[in-house]
DNA sequence: ATGGTGGTGATACCA
């Protein structure tokens, strides 16, 4: 069963795209970010003529998450962090095929220091508290989306530049990702893979993404029991060279031994 | 230190 997230930066602009690489992937399940779309202007009719069901959760011009998923159903929405009062649409989990899906967008943080930044760090640690209450209901979990944090220095192109000072690198964001590692939530990538330099999202200035100059924010987090199935997992790089592309690529994770 | 590009929507704001 392979599990997906992709911030698409604007899924009316990028909904081609996705279908694109909906039919090369074949993902069975995938989170998307950044959707920028009011609930009445998803494109659902579109994504089920592909063969997924798809539920959401938008806003005007900025946020906007879903799941989508094929084969099985997409139960026990919800929406938000339960308890943290928060217009931006940030937040979708469900269950499907006996496994909770919670999708992220973290929240950007603008600037180490700023309003912005606090509200970060407050809205990692609802996420924080949450989890843990989920993760009793609901020990099968992965947890995928961009996180805006890169997680240790192999995911930075300059750790120079993204240091502590940083926004998505600075120690308190860092920490934050590691508190959710500890309730047992494992990066997928680097189960597999150890390298340095593997990215998710290049800026679209400075020419970044034909240079190299990204981070890897994108992550897909399983739960210890799902750990042992995480077969194989990585970055699809190919929609990011397509025509006004996103600014990030997909990610994914394959679990052997879900049965479709 | 600044600004570079892109999405939204019509102007700044967000990333």
């Amino acid at each position: 069963m392979k599990i997906a997230s992709w911030n698409v930066n604007s899924l009316n602009v990028r909904l081609p795209h996705l279908e694109q690489w909906l039919r090369d992937a074949a993902p069975d399940v995938v989170g998307i970010q950044e959707t920028k779309l009011e609930d009445n202007k998803f494109p659902d009719a579109v994504l089920a003529g592909l063969g997924y069901r798809s539920v959401f959760a938008g806003q005007k011009t900025y946020n906007g998450v879903a799941i989508l998923a094929r084969e099985h159903a997409i139960d026990e929405v919800c929406i938000g962090i339960p308890g943290f009062d928060d217009a931006q649409r940030r937040v979708i989990a469900a269950t499907v095929n006996g496994m909770r899906v919670v999708n992220l967008y973290v929240v950007n943080g603008q600037d180490v220091g700023t309003e912005k930044y606090e509200y970060k760090l407050r809205w990692l640690d609802a996420v924080h508290s949450w989890l843990s209450e989920e993760l009793q209901k609901h020990p099968r979990m992965v947890v995928l989306g961009d996180f805006n944090i890169a997680p240790d220095d192999r995911d930075v192109h300059d750790p120079a530049v993204w240091n502590d000072g940083h926004i998505l690198t600075s120690a308190a964001e860092r920490q934050a990702l590691q508190r959710l590692a500890g309730l047992g939530l494992h990066d997928a990538y680097r189960l597999h893979h150890g390298d340095a330099g593997q990215f998710s999202w290049w800026d679209y200035r400075q020419a970044a993404f034909r240079r190299n100059m990204g981070l890897r924010i994108d992550l897909t987090l399983v739960s210890d029991a799902l750990r042992g199935t995480a077969a194989a997992a990585g970055i699809d790089r190919e929609p990011r060279t397509w025509e006004r592309p996103s600014d990030h690529a997909p990610v994914w994770v394959r679990l052997a031994g879900q049965a479709l």
